[in-house]
RNA sequence: GGCGGGGUAGCCAAGUGGUAAGGCACGGCUCUGCAAAAGCUGUAUUCGUCGGUUCGAUUCCGACCCUCGCCUCCA
């Protein structure tokens, strides 16, 4: 079985062949956040995408190059450092920290390579002068290099690769902000923006005068930097395909007069409580808002996981109550696995641990069907409950069952994220207490006991072997 | 207006030309002194509406209704 997977190009599943001729490297890239404030809940989505790509593409035997920019100088970010008196790399270090500190709490593997825009200023530069020798950029009389779609279709090149496009029927002027009506054509795009007083001591000198470079370049110039001017992967938010995507490749296939990117997989937005997102609805979440809410890392990206990445998702603080319980089955069974297994923990996945990593595989190899692959390991759960209840698994099945659990896990990476909780002491010595009293037949001392502990935030389950606390 | 997604149980969400995965919630049962955010188990004659093709459609085709996204710097 081969991996397949949904080509924005092609729209269509395609084999998923990397240009590697051995087969085993991929370079891929994920447009990463503009750091001018705290990521939303909508952007990890498509951050979590990105994580669950890498690490299926990772568990299938590929040796993945995984790129993600940052991107530190635009308009948000210049409009934000001018009103607050900072420097810009001082306002934007602090929004990235915070940003990979947001993705380590949502278990996503850092990227290999965390580029940032403002330090690949001298390859845009590049890659604009490239583009100017090839004829398909030009200055306009503001100072700032535009690309021209029409001389990029001139020389045979085809702009509208992602999405069909239809000038004519484009509602033209809406958003075309003041500063580039000086284009030659509305569709044109900035490769580089001119100096204006409003952009402060956010400059770089180039060899059209001072300015900076515009959104679309700095991911063409530093995915040709990193991954080579042609690479397999390039991912995004499905916002992205027009302009920005469609104009990385113009830029890149324009410089280079070769095929920029094999794959494109876009992830598609979510929506909260079933609108989309807005401040002004309250539905709209940073990562950090929905800590403060109690609810954790690892139950957001089990929701944010529980829907294929191509289709609309709902997402509400229903689902993520859900997802809580959801896990919680999850950690139940794989507890008592551990606690089954002991110390041998070194299985080899056998019998039913096989079956789960097949039926998870062959579920992830149609487009990454999450969705399918949690069923198998809900399945693959409730199967082991079964076994281990009826008392029919060794301590060596239950180490293999364990090594197909956390061969899959190492794709969905829930089980990283499970935190141990140590039982205090004291809550053991009352529960010792309960015990006691139970055993004396003092039900009303137990009881008691038991509130007790749930008033601070432990409950007890009691199981066959004893009584075991758990954290609330 | 152009282009592209969706409408499957109370909620979330897979899927298939042959009669509906999984999760949450809910009910039953087991365990328990009683419990339990423990375990098992049950729950969609039905997949937006109306037509058509077919032995048979939720799945293919057509029309319609509803909904969402993109259309120049928004993941």
């Amino acid at each position: 079985m081969a991996l397949r997977v949904y080509n924005t190009l092609s729209r269509t599943l395609q084999d998923f062949q990397p240009l590697d001729p051995d087969g085993q490297a991929v370079g891929m890239y994920c447009c990463g956040p503009t750091v001018h404030d705290f990521a939303h809940i909508g952007n990890f989505r498509t951050f979590v995408f990105a994580d669950l790509v890498r690490r299926y593409l990772e568990f299938r035997g590929f040796r993945v190059n995984h790129v993600m920019n940052i991107t530190d100088v635009e308009d948000k970010i210049i409009k934000r450092v001018r009103e607050q008196g900072v420097k810009l790399a001082d306002f934007t270090r602090e929004r990235e920290n915070a940003f990979l500190e947001d993705l380590d709490t949502l278990g996503c593997l850092r990227p290999h390579q965390i580029p940032r825009a403002t330090a690949f200023i001298s390859e845009m530069i590049a890659l604009i002068g490239r583009l100017m020798e090839r004829g398909v950029a030009y200055q306009a009389p503001d100072r700032s290099i535009y690309f021209s779609i029409e001389k990029y279709r001139g020389c045979g090149c085809t702009y509208g690769q992602l999405q069909k496009l239809n000038f004519e029927e484009m509602r033209v002027g809406d958003r075309v902000s003041s500063d580039e009506y000086e284009k030659e054509s509305v569709a044109d795009f900035a490769l580089w923006k001119a100096r204006v007083p409003e952009d402060g001591e956010v400059y770089w000198d180039s060899p059209w005068g001072q300015g900076r470079p515009g959104w679309h370049i700095e991911c063409s110039a530093m995915s040709m930097k990193l991954l080579g001017e042609t690479f397999d992967l390039h991912l995004g938010g499905e916002d992205l395909v027009f302009p920005h995507h469609e104009d990385e490749i113009a830029q890149s296939e324009g410089a280079t007069g070769k095929p920029f990117v094999k794959y494109w997989m876009h992830g598609a937005h979510l929506l909260v409580e079933g609108k989309k997102m807005s401040k002004s609805l309250g539905n709209f979440f940073t990562l950090r808002d929905l800590l403060a809410k109690g609810f954790s890392g690892r139950e957001i990206r089990y929701l944010l996981l529980s829907a294929h990445y191509r289709e609309t998702f709902n997402f509400t603080l229903d689902g993520l109550t859900g997802a809580k319980s959801a896990l919680a089955r999850i950690d139940e069974c794989v507890a008592k696995l551990r606690e089954l297994a002991g110390s041998r923990q070194d299985g080899t996945s056998t019998g039913s641990a096989d079956e789960l990593i097949g039926r998870f595989s062959t579920a992830m190899d149609e487009d990454l069907n999450v969705s399918a692959a949690w069923g198998a390991v809900f399945e693959w759960v409730r199967e082991t409950n079964r076994r281990l209840a009826g008392g029919e698994l060794s301590a060596a099945e239950a180490a293999s069952a364990l090594a197909g659990w956390e061969a899959v896990d190492r794709v969905l990476g829930i089980g990283a994220l499970c935190e141990e909780s140590q039982v205090p002491p004291e809550l053991s010595a009352l529960l010792e207490e309960r015990q006691a009293a139970r055993k004396a037949k003092d039900f009303k001392r137990s009881d008691a006991i038991r509130d007790e502990l749930k008033a601070r935030g432990w409950v007890i389950e009691d199981t066959p072997k004893g009584p075991r606390l758990k954290k609330l």
